[in-house]
DNA sequence: GATGTTGCGGAAAGCGCTCTCCACCCTAGG
DNA sequence: CCTAGGGTGGAGAGCGCTTTCCGCAACATC
């Protein structure tokens, strides 16, 4: 029977033993390889296993094996809607294929980045999949690309989502295109007085996210298809969260004084930043969605219920992970996938 | 130099050759052992390994050492911000001790929940963590135990949150406690004619979740503490999701008219319920804090800009999540530590 | 009966590491 | 001069598996 007084886990040798078979017979009858094995003895074997309680040790098949059933997923912040969404499809998808992932937290910094990805490497992970934000210009953009190129040097795959293009499986979300029609479409409900909270980074001393990039540059673009113009001095470069959002709209406050100076619309480039942007606008006495309209970005579905109800592009970010997933396995890369952001009008953008 | 057009990894075998030492050198000069390498060697060993781009192959190290450095975390559903806080705060803490983390969803689904354990097992990780939420006189409780007793026989520790007690490690939220003392202070402020959204099971047919269930007791305590009753018929069992908090208050609405027949408070056992309740009553035209106060418990930091602001229980989740991987690495378990939650009036209970 | 075929079990050689043990060199002490 | 002892390198066993290869038996074919 069990054996309740162990201390280290039960092994093929164990089962073997107990099932009066060589160790190859009860390899081959716990995991169904190409060979036979005579029903009987299988039979044994899977009964040794129950009842001694085996589980195969993975490390040693991946050791054997020479490969892993292991994922590995980078993103910048696990807390954060915008990453959990986004991890909760590649758990969901690995699971279907039956791989295991593992999760690692840049906070944001990329430094650390390099760090995880060679910490991770020694995983041997199937596929790393790297979901944290990527800044223009970065100065350890080559570090990274150097401990990934040697990770795909030695079998694995690299999966980016959403950035710059890289020598790596992209996954692209159409951030830009996105913003446009948000902008283009917002300019059309007559919009025109408009400022931007875009994240952190002024383009000289800090490097911009290349998302925030993307969805400034694609809202102005749409903004303008209509005749708008942002005025440099109406885009606030602030951290790409919450806290990130109030101070922008604070800031806005402070320099074009409570009414906001006649701005009638301020888009922040992702929801949490745009949430926090309507907390200050309301803690300053402005009613968001009546005295200035506010637009975001994502679709956080955890921000489904805030009020007024946020206009935003609506990103399927749990179908991102899914696809991520799906690229880091696919044999052939194949061109670069486009995941496309749908336009979300609510109520904080009733219009003009 | 660097082989480019090699496609399995580096081993501590070629960094040897390549540094002219035997494996044993290499091994010892680059994780640093009890014994000595002369300095020269070292620095070969180390250059050689740089110039080859090696990682260790962590499997083979476990399988050696015969531990891993791994630590696997099962919570109910990633994208659920509890969750996902209470993930951020493990890996985070994971990180400090140089673990990794792998995780796994349940999905809420109880059965799911042993496959996960036995998939998990497999990896050997030094500590299982369960976060997903129990149920009261669970079909599949005792599958469990056996699974993770099993575990625990191989020498594995497995640490539960916010449960039933189990033979295991335990680190306790206090829910019955907060939501006493949210209930004790909104009877205090005047609210006498109160509904509760439980979470899901009635009871018979399904089995309550221990959190709903701890969370509905205690906030019936302290309601009682000050002469106030809840009857059955303003209990409504619902889904434990945003979703299913709306239903109630759907729920609530079409049983007791459009003015709630005179209920002034609704309690929903957790926060993204508490959103979706307030979303419900304004979807029926009700102004929530105004014509019916509301609240929730987790103090979700996602949320924390809904409007009213939400009254709540808050509960330090990412220390949740890092209290548990402490227990987890500890080496006598000592008494089940209690996290307790504070009481948070704000304006979605403004008071009678 | 000799000669293939299958079908299946087991011995053993790895997989990439760690770590024990032994061998060797050097210095110090007698 | 010899011996003891500390410091260091390397051979090799072993971790828990997979998988190749070999051998044996049972059967079909001529």
């Amino acid at each position: 029977m069990t054996d309740t007084a162990r201390t280290s886990p039960v092994t093929l040798h164990d089962v073997a033993r107990e099932a009066g078979v060589s160790l190859a017979t009860a390899s081959r009858s716990l995991n169904g390889s190409t060979r036979n094995v005579k029903a009987a003895n299988r039979e044994r074997v899977l009964e040794a296993a129950e009842r001694l309680g085996y589980s195969a040790n993975a490390s040693a098949q991946a050791v054997a094996r020479g490969t892993t059933t292991t994922v590995a997923l980078l993103v910048g912040d696990i807390a954060d809607p915008y990453f959990s969404s986004i991890a909760a499809g590649v758990v969901g998808a690995a699971e279907d294929h039956h791989l295991v992932v593992t999760m690692a937290e840049t906070r944001r910094d990329t430094a650390r980045e390099v760090e995880m990805v060679r910490a991770l490497r020694g995983q041997r992970p199937r596929a790393i999949i790297l979901a944290a934000s990527r800044r223009l210009g970065d100065p350890h953009a080559a570090a990274l690309a150097e401990e990934l190129a040697k990770y795909e040097a030695g079998g694995g795959r690299v999966v980016f989502i959403s950035t710059v293009d890289a020598p790596f499986r992209m996954l692209h979300v159409d951030n830009a295109g996105g913003a446009q029609a948000l902008g283009s479409e917002l300019a059309a409900m007559g919009y025109r007085e408009v400022a931007i909270l875009a994240g952190p980074g002024d383009g000289a001393e800090v490097m911009p996210l290349r998302t925030s990039e993307d969805r400034l540059t694609g809202f102005r673009e749409g903004l303008a298809s209509h005749g708008v113009d942002v005025p440099a001095s109406r885009v606030i470069s602030t951290a790409f969260t919450r806290d990130g959002g109030y101070e922008g709209m604070q800031q806005l406050i402070g320099t074009f004084g409570s009414d906001l100076g006649g701005i009638d619309l301020v888009f922040a480039v992702n929801d949490v930043m745009a949430v926090g942007a309507m907390s200050a606008a309301r803690d300053a006495g402005l009613v968001p969605g009546r005295d200035v309209a506010v637009a975001g970005f994502d679709d956080i579905p955890t921000l489904r219920d805030v009020t007024p109800r946020l206009t935003t592009a609506s990103l399927p970010l749990e179908r991102v992970g899914e696809e991520a997933l799906a690229l880091a396995l696919a044999e052939e890369p194949g061109s670069p996938a486009l995941l496309e952001a749908e336009v979300a009008i609510r109520e904080s953008t009733p219009g003009r």
